[in-house]
DNA sequence: TCTTCATGTAACTTAAAATATTACATGAAA
DNA sequence: TTTCATGTAATATTTTAAGTTACATGAAGA
């Protein structure tokens, strides 16, 4: 089962935007990711829809963060990317009328729910500026050996 | 992002052979998952050489608990399938060296093990009795209106 | 105005992964 | 010695995600 890191590539794109001094095109975005600029534009075009990025056509366009880091959280973008399940383990449901299912999925329900709220409660806790505050930290520490950031 | 439901469906195997009085074929348990009972076998033979459940060949022969329900825990089956990842959500890996992404991946990172460790926890605490008792349960109280639990 | 650049989006292709199927060998019971 | 069931490799199918192409829309600059 492979895992789904949209969420961790939005959240690099976003503190690459932020860290820019004027709009980052879809292009520039696309070669951080390795991938390609429709791709960007697609994901982005989402978080546009949340306003949590604008985006300008044309010479000088691309893309900007539309709110303050301080106010946008971990669980705005999971929000904003469609709040796909977090758990990669699920219930059969196949066989609804089965006792044998249901009682299954009752006990699993529980811990699932459990661990699922769990982790959403972490990311509300988690903003954007938390996340630049620790990147320039790093940068910082690593300044001697390797003034930017490469891709 | 599809989710895993293994664990989910070899819980309702256990529990079928442990109502069961002799021996399941998988082809019965394959019909009762819907599914080709090569598939049944290449799920149990994982289970075998843990000691969850044993075989018999030939006439008479199919699928059996190994051991006592009271002394299997949910995780002990998630071991047996092999551990795979309880979360959809994941880090990007892509560019090891971006500071950025070591800050996201690090933030992230503690939330995931928190999630994960949590529902780990949870299994640790639910047994094949636990599940079975409930299952009885639930086949007294739809007595009425339903003698057996139907596929 | 007209060329250039960038987004917006539909349609399509490719790639990867999970799942299912076929085929046949092994071994046990009737 | 026939029947039945597992054991397993090889293959095929299905499903899902990701990438690509193509072209329309609109903004800035020459």
């Amino acid at each position: 089962m492979k895992r789904d890191s949209r969420l961790s590539g939005v959240l690099h794109l976003l503190l690459h935007m932020a860290e820019a001094d004027g709009p980052v095109t879809s292009e520039a975005l696309a070669g951080m990711m390795q991938t390609n600029p429709v791709v960007i534009r697609r994901i982005l075009g989402g978080l546009r829809k949340e306003g949590l990025v604008q985006s300008e056509k044309g010479h000088g366009g691309g893309w900007r963060l539309a709110r303050d880091l301080e106010s946008v959280t971990l669980y705005d973008i999971h929000l904003a990317l469609g709040a796909p399940g977090v758990l990669a383990l699920g219930n059969r449901t196949e066989s609804p009328g089965c006792l044998v299912e249901q009682a299954v999925n009752a006990a699993m329900s529980d811990a699932f729910e459990a661990a699922e709220a769990l982790l959403l409660e972490r990311f509300h806790s988690i903003t954007l500026a938390s996340l630049s505050r620790d990147f320039s930290r790093r940068r910082k520490r690593n300044a001697s050996t390797c003034d930017q950031h490469r891709h």
